[in-house]
DNA sequence: CTACAATAGCGGCCTAGGCAGATATATGTT
DNA sequence: AACATATATCTGCCTAGGCCGCTATTGTAG
């Protein structure tokens, strides 16, 4: 199995490191000035980091708790701690103690956190395509799958 | 030209934005721990951060001013002051006050930079190619078209 | 059952990026 | 020349994530 880069003849400005960093920190930009530039969103003061909580908790099936989360987002224990704070100052999530593993908090949107969902859902949605302007549906499937398969190699 | 996603059918997990967050933190983190567990390296106490600015000024061919390194990499500029002192401290940069435009300041590797740079970079691509196992040259050269594209839809 | 390890969440401390305002310099206009 | 505008850098302030240690709870080995 060939290593794609070598030492020699490595262009740093066309590396995928470089590359993606840039492009996450240009995609959650974008997703933050729009956030807060919606009418209804920007009195929540909603900002791409809580979004992407709020994705997992109103957006996909399962129930989840704070330490899931951590795994998922890969993101640290105390910093989610604090995120949840924040989005239970804002009444979007209820923290709720499991019984049956009282180590546990399950995390859960409130009434008014799935109200507002939609709006973030469209504007984050309507931020990717801005992004991917210009490929077809397989390219993305192929992107995808080239992003899926580092998030694996990452172990 | 068709959108990507639609509301209807967006899967979170899957999605670009989710997934290419996840890679960059991933990729970032891995980069600090084999740049802090490096023999000589972890004597300077070099980021990946750090890193990163130290190959546009080290990897790649003109001269640099802050102003150009903020450019180049999605960064603020007050960070980017702060950035350079850090650097600075570290005797790895130092900066020059241009005498043709007197609010420039030119940044240059020290020798002690110049130095510590080929480990780095070996470091840095030995990570991406980790990373970037099981693709061949033809996917990474795909991957790299995609991003640059997002890139410069970012506009 | 007891002792020890593992896990979940919390809080303190440190670091670092984003933003706004200040200063110095350069450029363009009248 | 005088003035306004734009750019580069720096500084202070605020926010937020990473790391470490603490406590509570659960799981496991003896």
């Amino acid at each position: 199995m060939a290593n794609i880069y070598d030492i020699e003849t490595y262009e740093p400005s066309e590396s995928i490191g470089y590359l993606m960093t840039r492009v996450k920190v240009e995609m959650l930009a974008a997703l933050d000035r729009e956030l807060a530039a919606d009418a209804h969103l920007s009195a929540l003061g909603v900002t791409s980091a809580q979004f992407v909580v709020m994705v997992r908790l109103v957006g996909t099936a399962d129930r989840k708790s704070a330490s899931d989360l951590c795994k998922d987002l890969s993101y640290d224990a105390g910093a989610m701690t604090r995120m949840i704070d924040r989005l239970e100052k804002k009444g979007l999530v209820r923290r709720m103690r499991c019984v049956k593993d009282r180590r546990l908090i399950y995390l859960e949107a409130t009434e008014a956190g799935r109200a507002a969902y939609p709006r973030m859902l469209e504007i984050s949605v309507a931020v990717q395509n801005r992004f991917l302007r210009g490929m077809e549906l397989p390219d993305a499937r192929r992107l995808r799958d080239y992003l899926t398969r580092m998030l694996h190699n990452a172990g």
